[in-house]
DNA sequence: TTATATTTTTAGATTAATCTAAAAATATTT
DNA sequence: AAATATTTTTAGATTAATCTAAAAATATAA
């Protein structure tokens, strides 16, 4: 019915709006898929004939409610296999996001339940973003990025703002992971880093890049 | 580097001449593949081309050791998944198949060895059937076919011969599982059906086609 | 408000995977 | 050995997904 590539460009295109709020370009969309935008306005014509995106020539493009529940359900999906890739198999949070990408597209209604209650209903994925249930609703949390704390509020590590394997390997090295306890210690105008001090232990200078990719929960 | 479709054609022939012991024709792939044997020339071609498979025009096909060790794979991903959805998600056996046929193209050796890991090594599949190592080493197992056991000879259910829900389903409802312990108590010419004792508890009457269909170890 | 730049679409090709129909090769019967 | 049947291959099309190059539409700047 919906083909693997055709899944790919609902994904693409749900991030797109989420981000932005708005209608996602054909060259938005290209850059996310890494495709001509040639190719984008091929495969918007073929979504838009099955229902699931509202396309008008020159105009961008929205999920319509078809669409938006598939991509819904790839995200649940992806999230689920990746804390199941953790959690189970013992993978590293920067190893998981690609193995889930091809799962996410295994074809089976029972076989997401099965897993969501084998990992007994997790809320959010290794990366710290929320799984959606089988309805569709996401669950919210109160973020703010590392950035945004000023000297002397404390908080605890719940996300990442980017997922690169570099970036995630960098938080590891440091012990940055998911649940660690930040208080910001200092904060230099000169470059924007901040000092913090972790989990009551160690301080240690954290750039603006990294404060900027980090979601804490104040505390 | 080998496509979804591909790797289908491998297995095909694996199967194929798994059984006959000689090179798959034509024909016989464009039967197990539900494709035209028209199509079944094309890939061929492409297979030989790509050094997967020995492929002379009309004389039939076996599989180069390249496309022996990826078709050995294949069976090994897919066996190991029927474990984990049997195993961990409270999957029938007559469900798990289908769900494997997917999950059996996920490209990941590391997976791979860490599944195999996290379901403890398992040396047979929820059907009976083989698991072949890391090394594409399968185990292999004194068995008969209930049909070969003669009056008063035990044994013990190890496998299935065929695999189709309605069979396996047959089986659930008569209790008749991998180790069941049966006894055979009397054989009828007139229909070659069987009068057998199971797990030294209720006596019943198994068909022919079902004795041709049940590999058990003698005991 | 015209000129320039950017974005988007169309036109025309390509590749993988499939098909049907017809031709060629091989196998089986008489 | 010739006739017939079956299997396999070729020829020619189709569809999904992609591309490049060029044209058309829209946005930005002078
Ligand atoms: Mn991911
Ligand atoms: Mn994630
Ligand atoms: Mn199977
Ligand atoms: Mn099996």
């Amino acid at each position: 019915m919906v083909s693997h590539t055709e899944e790919n460009y609902l994904k693409a295109i749900f991030k797109l709006s989420e981000k932005d709020k708005i209608s996602a370009s054909t060259n938005a969309i290209s850059k996310e898929m890494n495709t001509s935008a040639a190719s984008v306005t091929d495969m918007l014509k073929r979504l838009a004939e099955k229902d699931l995106i509202n396309y008008e020539k020159y105009k961008g493009v929205t999920l319509t409610k078809k669409g938006n529940t598939l991509a819904t359900n790839l995200i649940r999906c992806h999230r689920l296999w990746e804390v199941f890739l953790l959690e189970k198999l013992d993978f590293s949070w920067d190893e998981v996001h690609d193995i889930a990408e091809q799962l996410e597209h295994i074809k089976s209604d029972k076989l997401t339940e099965r897993l969501d209650r084998f990992l007994e209903y997790p809320k959010f994925d290794p990366h710290g973003d929320p799984i959606p249930d089988a309805e569709g609703n996401f669950t919210y949390r109160k973020q703010v990025l590392l950035n945004d704390l000023k000297e002397n509020e404390k908080g605890i590590v719940v996300g990442v703002n980017e997922h690169s394997s570099s970036f995630l390997q960098y938080l590891d090295r440091h012990h940055l992971n998911l649940g660690a306890q930040i208080k910001v210690l200092e904060h230099f105008d000169y470059d924007s880093s901040k000092k913090i001090n972790l989990n009551d232990q160690a301080d240690l200078i954290l750039s603006s890049k990294v404060c900027q990719n980090l979601f804490i929960q104040k505390s």
